[in-house]
DNA sequence: ATCTATTTATAAGG
DNA sequence: TCCTTATAAATAGAT
């Protein structure tokens, strides 16, 4: 009896695990770890997430709830950041040669309105008839959302598109390496918070504008 | 001395808390803990995560390594599927508010060419200064690279959306009561409808303006 | 936010 | 990969 057959748990140190076969051990072991935590949060409160992993090995690892592209979805058109750049570069870059952009942004809320209005009425029907793949879902649904978003990210595009815009002009006359921007990095991961996308005041579509002093707009 | 100050932890059936504070803090709690897990799993293992967690109150929290934006891009370019559908849905409402898209298609034929030539030209300024993030890559190579597969996908777009819309009609057609109360209804035809609006028709270059006879389809 | 008592995750070794 | 064991770590409930 005295004698025991495990060690047991040991403690390690948080630190890159240099043996090739014990870090596959680890990986696996945790991964599914770190899942079965992502599950119980989404149960326990009911929230969306989203998880990617990339082994070692270079495989893929998702998990998602209620599916993983839905979620990466929302996060993308919440955070028309860098990830989306190359999308919204190129959108952006073709909004540019449309004539009228002031006009649809004006338009976009009046749309938006109607959006809500409707939204609400349709409101009841959305249980009813519950699609079975998420991009299936009610068109309306996602409008609603998506309108909101598409008119806060406007803005935020352009300015998007100036920025590159003029770092290019840049670039182009004189060769200058691109210069960091502000991104910090903490620990080495990125942690990010941020409160619910303000709904559009109608009006300030400048209050959050963080200055970037473009001369030459494209707009 | 006998008197315990606390119960200590208590197992928990994983199921949606009700209780809206007990929720918060659950949430709050392993929230921290999901992410902590995640970022041992990186220092262990050396693999890129990213995390993203809309909150009950819809805050969305993130974590990624190296970065949030780096590994979801790296898993959108590796699974090029569905994903941006409901972006592509939107874009496309939007895009259908715009009286010519065939000009702007064929525009951008020309823009194609145009961003090749000068994508050519930049070609030796790009590998002079070679940038630290991926996401500051010469705007050039995005352009170029998103242009083509616009272009490619501006068809696709137009039919997935066409069928999309198609889908409502018959759903409204068939039996929503609500549908026709809606006082702003255009007498059960869905929002989504994609006719020439007066505003943006009016307001664009004239020369091309209702040629285009959206019949039934929506392009 | 802090404190325990307890549950849960997991390192090491088959 | 799965199993076992002993222990480290996370966390429910209360303050």
């Amino acid at each position: 009896m005295a004698k025991k057959s495990s060690l047991g748990r040991q403690k390690i140190k948080i630190e890159r695990i240099q043996k090739k076969p014990h870090l596959q051990v680890t990986f696996s072991k945790r991964r599914v770890g770190l899942f079965k935590k992502a599950s119980e949060l989404c149960t326990l409160c009911g929230v969306e997430i989203a998880i990617v992993v990339f082994s070692p090995a270079g495989k893929v690892y998702s998990f998602g709830h209620p599916k993983v592209d839905s979620v990466i979805d929302r996060f993308l058109r919440r955070n028309p950041n860098i990830n989306s750049t190359s999308l919204h570069l190129v959108e952006a870059h073709r909004i540019a040669t449309i004539p009228d952009l002031n006009i649809q942004q004006t338009h976009m809320n009046d749309e938006l309105e109607a959006e809500k209005k409707r939204s609400e009425t349709l409101d009841e029907m959305r249980k009813a008839s519950q699609s079975q793949f998420w991009w299936e879902a009610p068109i309306e649904d996602l409008l609603l959302h998506e309108l909101e978003q598409l008119k806060d990210s406007m803005e935020e595009l352009k300015k998007t598109v100036d920025v590159q815009a003029n770092k290019l002009l840049v670039e182009n006359s004189n060769s200058m390496p691109f210069f960091g921007t502000n991104n910090v990095n903490r620990g080495g991961a990125d942690y990010y918070e941020m409160k619910p996308t303000p709904i559009i005041t109608a009006s300030s579509g400048s209050s959050h504008l963080h200055s970037y002093g473009y001369s030459r707009g494209l707009f």
